[in-house]
DNA sequence: TTGTACGCGTTATCAA
DNA sequence: TTGATAACGCGTACAA
């Protein structure tokens, strides 16, 4: 493999000049230029990168750490992270944590020791310590799908309370009582620990009695979501409605539901997270909370290289959610809602 | 940031005894490993993994490139090839090429740049230059979902032929005549062409006239499967039968001929390809064929740092797909198939 | 068991 | 406009 020097030597340059054809090609006159040009492809020069990050000390790369890649809306952030890097010639190194605060950790080491210019990490432990030493050693990074509210960090999210607010309300709205939740794992996620309490304290605001049997809590899979319904649904009294922490667990409960017997959605709403892409494909289609995770993921990408260019501010984002009514709700059995 | 000359300094040792501690910690007499560690501790020392790679001429890097991480099946993949390669404590840097072979192109020239150690690629162009130039290079590289036969190059992929040999067949066995294909882009894929190839061939060894209009290419996206399939449901004489060259566009197809007013599955029987994780949870749970995608990735990354440690020849490694039925596909509409 | 000194490919500084 | 050369952080012969 050949290098600048070897450039040089067949075009009668100084290393220096061939570097400056390179990065500044106007600095230098015509002639020369040609000359070196000539020479790079008699030797078929291949440019180092990692050399030149080696003393500009930027690697030109970041780290994305998401949960797991099979996640659809983390394939979604990662999409928009993806993009907004590859735009301004920024690379990225890919890694999952599983939901696993010790894989999450080691993933930061060897990214820093890789030399990432910064990292975007979709957490899974808000208080560990590692982020913590993050923020202690200036190392610019941004939390993505997490929002912490003020403090020395950057993140992106959305009001995770609210989203879990909204899906209750509506279902509340078209008469449920009975209304489940099947949540994914509080000590994996706390997202999914707030969307639990926008449902809770919807639930008190009115006024239904929240029972804590009517809360499963499983790891975000679609079988997860099937065998969680299945068990809420031979309860004394069963719900008439479920609000899932993901669009995968209402996969799964839909499933599971018609697996127990039941018609959807009469005699079962069901209520997501996410609006993964195929949410609208459903059979009956989704009734979700829209994230926008592709955008999220460009805003995530582009905070994060504004920290690592300008040394701005850690700035909190929140994005937009929003209720995307389908045909997964209906009005509640018996009871009339607002609609009926 | 420390080096290790700081970390020498402070420790009273010099720079090749710190790099020991590092490198082969047992070969340092254990009161001078404390003293280095000590000092390391010390002084927040981090670990130049860039600076190592520049001496050792190994970045311990990959670069990946897929179509798009938002098809399931490339994401699939991704982790197959992460978690080998985790283990492995190599890092992986993920390109999209959205199918375009400029983008692809540009994405190996930018990861050779970055000294990645060797290249997993699902190319949108076997035949283009780019990939000739890695192996007269003799750059390790190895295609992923693609089969090339014999040839200096290495491969994992499945024999996307028989793939839709076998989806064809399955539909023949019900009763089916008229059985249409909704393909991704012949040129943004050559996996659809040969899909393409089994289908018209099973056609033909069972007497069954190929009808050229019977075949629709499209995008490999929801929509793309739901507009193909309406299409095809207003011709003269139109399907009982579809074979779609991936799940998106199966399902995509669900909903176009729900919403042209045909009943799943008595109506028109779907076969899709991949056997994305959410197949099953379809409804009707959709037939297909199964692509082994996560192990494809395993071994792809397997056989890559072998390469890449070993040198070793280029293999080509065919793995099994197969036909799993569900309940998208039902006995045609009047003829009875073998089952009637 | 430990230290010295050089090399890796590039950029950057300074001088010409 | 161009050249000479130090510097970046580490690994590794080779020497001690």
């Amino acid at each position: 493999m050949s290098t600048i020097l070897d450039v040089a030597r067949l075009a009668g340059v100084s290393t220096a000049t061939v570097s400056r054809v390179i990065n500044s090609p106007d600095s230098v006159r015509e002639k020369t230029r040609e000359k070196v040009i000539l020479a790079m492809v008699k030797c078929n020069y291949k440019y180092n990168a990692l050399a030149r990050g080696f003393v500009t000390k930027k690697s030109n790369t970041i780290g994305l750490i998401i949960p797991t890649i099979s996640n659809s809306v983390f394939a979604e952030s990662t999409l928009g992270v993806q993009e907004y890097a590859d735009q301004k010639n920024i690379k990225v190194i890919l890694g999952n944590s599983y939901y696993k605060y010790s894989q999450e950790e080691n993933l930061i080491k060897v990214l820093r020791e890789s030399q990432v210019d910064g990292l975007i990490i979709t957490t899974t432990n808000l208080k560990g310590e590692i982020l913590k030493s993050l923020v202690d050693e200036k190392f610019p990074f941004v939390l993505l799908f997490s929002t912490v509210k003020g403090g020395p960090v950057s993140a992106v999210g959305i009001d995770n309370y609210r989203g879990g607010y909204l899906a209750t309300e509506h279902l509340i709205s078209l008469g449920h009582k009975r209304i489940c939740m099947v949540a994914g794992n509080f000590s994996m996620t706390d997202r999914s620990f707030h969307r639990w309490h926008g449902y809770k304290k919807c639930l008190r605001n009115d006024g239904i009695l929240y029972d804590k049997e009517l809360l499963v809590q499983t790891d975000y899979s679609l079988s997860g979501g099937r065998d969680s319904i299945k068990k809420l649904l031979t309860l004394p009294s069963p719900p008439t409605a479920v609000f899932c922490s993901n669009d995968y667990l209402a996969l799964g409960a839909m499933k599971g539901a018609r697996e127990a017997g039941l018609n959807l959605p009469e005699d079962l709403s069901i209520v997501g997270f996410d609006d993964m892409q195929t949410a609208s494909y459903m059979v009956p289609a989704l009734t979700t909370i829209r994230q926008p995770a592709y955008e999220m993921g460009q805003r995530a990408a582009k905070l994060l290289l504004e920290m690592i260019e300008k040394k701005s501010k850690p700035v909190q984002e929140m994005m937009d959610s929003s209720l995307i009514v389908r045909e997964s709700t209906t009005i509640a059995p018996g009871g009339a809602g607002e609609l009926g």
